[in-house]
DNA sequence: TGTACATCAGTGAACGCGCGTTCACTGATGTAC
DNA sequence: TGTACATCAGTGAACGCGCGTTCACTGATGTAC
């Protein structure tokens, strides 16, 4: 069975799209190479024509998801005014869609307490990552003219974050979406860029 | 060897200690029965003397976490003035050193990305902890003058639950200690139990 | 055009390992007589 | 007081299991001649 030039590189990405979402959904401890080789139609003996090893793979895949997660990001907030982009990237965030799809969702959200019992580079990936996404927040915040932007924008990163986290272990309908909604608030109010606030923001 | 009447509730009490510790720092899958008998000094086999599972043993610990969290939380509050005692809190959960101490620290922190993974019985007993730490704040911050305590309680735990999360994830110790100030500093704020508002509040 | 060989992504059996769990056993002490 | 037996927390070997990893092999296609 040979293959079309392409195929390997296809093979790869699909590998790293199954990795994405196990990682994501299971954690990087319970992400499986079966599992994944599985997913991508394939038997677990040929992952290593792929990836080095697990940790190779996972280190791959947490940058992949990173970068998309970014590129994301700057998608859906593309050609909106500074302060409403910046509400909206707050509602997109803290949404009741991103607590169900944890597959898709942020890292940060779905992995922040495994990362302390994670191997040293795949840390490092992680921190890479946070540092990126605060960094695009911070520029965001700045933006739309919020003071003192830089250091604010890890601990608002954190509070979504962690907000969307305990939304995910509450089964309790009403009190997960309650968080969520009241974390948008806070955290829209404490940025100015509430509805109210933004009604005196220059049109689109 | 005959023991003393006490002598296996003692035991039982020891191993749900070492479990405390290796479920906060290891989490619920790394987690293994052999560590927690070597820190209790037995050997692995002897463990189903004392419960029925390994289920049985997280379940069990969890409950004790959370009601120490809540025990400690009020000890450490006892006499403080309303609105000085919830900044106190912040202060306290929001901290360096609870950082820098997983084993012994707050089970939402260590936990949260863990739980959509586990059974459903932990998952109960994490949301019923959850649940119960939300309850104290709201009262905390009802007694402290708060608007809209209630609701505002989960979003508050969670903003600084997350923060000690990520601050966690980060070795760049600046930014890791930026974090937490940042955030301890805005919520503060939004509770209005700043250095600056608590001047107003009647003495101790 | 036809034959022999090289290529290499993918297969599937096998490995050692740590895990949760089981179980026959130990041995110091209490109880029965 | 002395002997035989019961108790039971703890021991340590053994189990099946899923895991990451290795490796001899497959077989469709490209290339050499």
């Amino acid at each position: 069975m040979r293959y079309a030039e392409s195929h390997k590189e296809e093979t790869h990405k699909a590998l790293l799209a199954a990795a994405a979402a196990q990682l994501r959904e299971h954690g990087p401890d319970r992400l499986s190479i079966a599992q994944v080789m599985k997913a991508a139609g394939l038997t677990h003996g040929g992952f290593y024509a792929h990836f080095k090893s697990k940790d190779a793979l996972l280190n791959e895949t947490l940058q992949e998801v990173f970068a998309k997660s970014k590129r994301r990001f700057a998608r859906a907030l593309e050609g909106l005014p500074p302060r409403h982009a910046l509400a909206t990237y707050i509602d997109y965030y803290v949404a009741e869609a991103h607590r169900d799809n944890t597959a898709g969702g942020c890292p940060i959200t779905a992995l922040s307490s495994d990362m302390p019992r994670q191997s040293k580079k795949f840390r490092a990936a992680f921190e890479a990552g946070v540092k990126g996404l605060a960094t695009s927040l911070a520029e965001r915040m700045q933006a739309a003219g919020v003071d003192d932007a830089e250091a604010l924008a890890p601990s608002i990163l954190s509070a979504m974050a962690g907000a969307v986290a305990l939304s995910r272990t509450i089964s309790d309908r009403k009190l997960s979406d309650e968080l969520l909604a009241s974390t948008r608030a806070g955290i829209k109010a404490r940025l100015g860029v509430s509805d109210r606030d933004l009604a005196k923001e220059p049109g689109t």
